[in-house]
DNA sequence: AATCTAATTCAGCGTTTGTTGAAAAACAAG
DNA sequence: CTTGTTTTTCAACAAACGCTGAATTAGATT
């Protein structure tokens, strides 16, 4: 049925093939599951929007799920290569000693964000998309754990050295913020715009970058420093 | 087609009738459409699970975009009503200064994670709703400004004046990375569970507000405390 | 040119979708 | 009971859905 042994890797920079029919297809699922969702988008509407036959999605990816599940990973191996790689920078730049935080945030948003701003209409895309899976019920908790555990892990290593002592439960709640926030952020739903009145854009993602870093560096410390220096200092009253 | 005048308030406490209808599809579909998104759930879905009729949607509710309007407007106004009170008090108490930011915030939030909480599986469900809603690109910017921005700008204003002579638009971010790290933590995808390896659990919601508050309250300390008073420090070399 | 395989087209399968009109039932008022 | 209205049921429409088998074309290999 479908792709059986050698095709991809002999085919070179041409303008037609089946690698080429497979990437109009990846590209229009990506830029119509981001604008509407997975549910809502039919596979016609992604064949007609690549100009392909109907039946060739199923030829290629099976099915719409696994063809959603593609999309996803397509772009994941890069990204995460390129995160742990500026993370292990980072790290050895300030050996002995743990980096900053700012550091360790940036090499794990930086890559992210400025893909999302720079990167094309495909990667703006992308992490729109991530943005709706990262708060769904019924994909979050599966496919973010699937394609991005490992470059989380290494990142809330690199956070641990940062905080020595530090409680663990404090040191995942404050990735999970940071994780909101930044996918809020990939949305880039208009609202601020709205609230605002234009004072903020949504679409100015160096703008939230630069802000986003010191921000969320400053709820770390918030949760991490104290956390086994003051342990009196826990309790709350209300809730 | 739709009611025409008198029906709900002359209906008493009574077991059947058309508002108890009304009412069943509203949780049935408040649940469905929180586990699956808006598109995947069908209106058959909605009145099998509600034990109804088919053809009700339509006659109570016109068509099924508007019953997914009348599910998010359903618990939003009682919710508005509450926020603002609290943060009315709030402010009273601390006349005449401006109450702690922890205070403000704890205003915002905690009527919402209250509720998804302790107030049963209609509630839970629909701050998973909003969670999707929020990072939405099809309904994010709409939805969430036309029934939440009144809430949204009081709550503001509160912390403008917490932050005396802070620029604009380091409020109206500080406020959008806690709406993501909000939202995320409504959504319960259970992604922390798996990465915490069961440190964490995302159903422990006063575990979360414990930590949010705090969280949020560094971040907006760090940006909106010394936009006017250190401008020099502003500028960040990457990105 | 002949042969074989991979890629694409075409037509349509069976279901499910949102929505509707008309009939039936439940209810309120006289 | 009779009348009039509101609510519910029932059956079905047209359109769209995911998916598929068979026929057709294109490409590479002898």
């Amino acid at each position: 049925m479908a792709k059986t042994t050698k095709s991809a890797p002999l085919r070179g920079p041409r303008k037609a093939g089946p690698e080429a029919t497979r990437q109009k297809i990846l590209d229009a699922a990506e830029i119509l599951f981001a604008e509407r969702g997975f549910h809502s988008v039919s596979v016609r509407d992604i064949t007609a929007a690549a100009g392909v036959d109907v039946a060739l999605v199923h030829y290629h990816f099976g099915n719409k799920q696994l063809l959603f599940e593609t999309v996803f990973m397509r772009r994941a191996e890069l990204l995460n290569a390129e995160r742990l790689r500026r993370l292990e920078a980072v790290v050895q730049r300030a050996k002995p000693r743990a980096p900053k935080v700012e550091e360790i945030i940036d090499a794990f948003t930086h890559p992210l964000l400025d893909r999302s701003a720079r990167g094309g209409p495909g990667w703006k895309a992308y992490f729109a998309l991530i943005a709706q899976v990262n708060n769904s019920t019924e994909f979050g908790g599966l496919m973010m754990t699937r394609y991005f555990d490992p470059v989380v892990h290494a990142f809330i290593a690199a956070l641990r050295r940062a905080f020595p002592g530090c409680d663990e439960r404090e040191l995942y709640w404050s990735y999970h913020f940071l994780s909101g926030a930044l996918t809020l952020t990939f949305a880039e739903t208009g609202r601020i715009d709205n609230l605002s009145q234009g004072a903020c854009r949504s679409n100015d993602l160096d703008s939230v970058h630069q802000r986003l870093v010191p921000y969320v560096a400053a709820g770390f410390r918030a949760l991490c420093s104290r956390s086994s220096t003051t342990p009196a200092r826990r309790k709350r009253k209300t809730l």
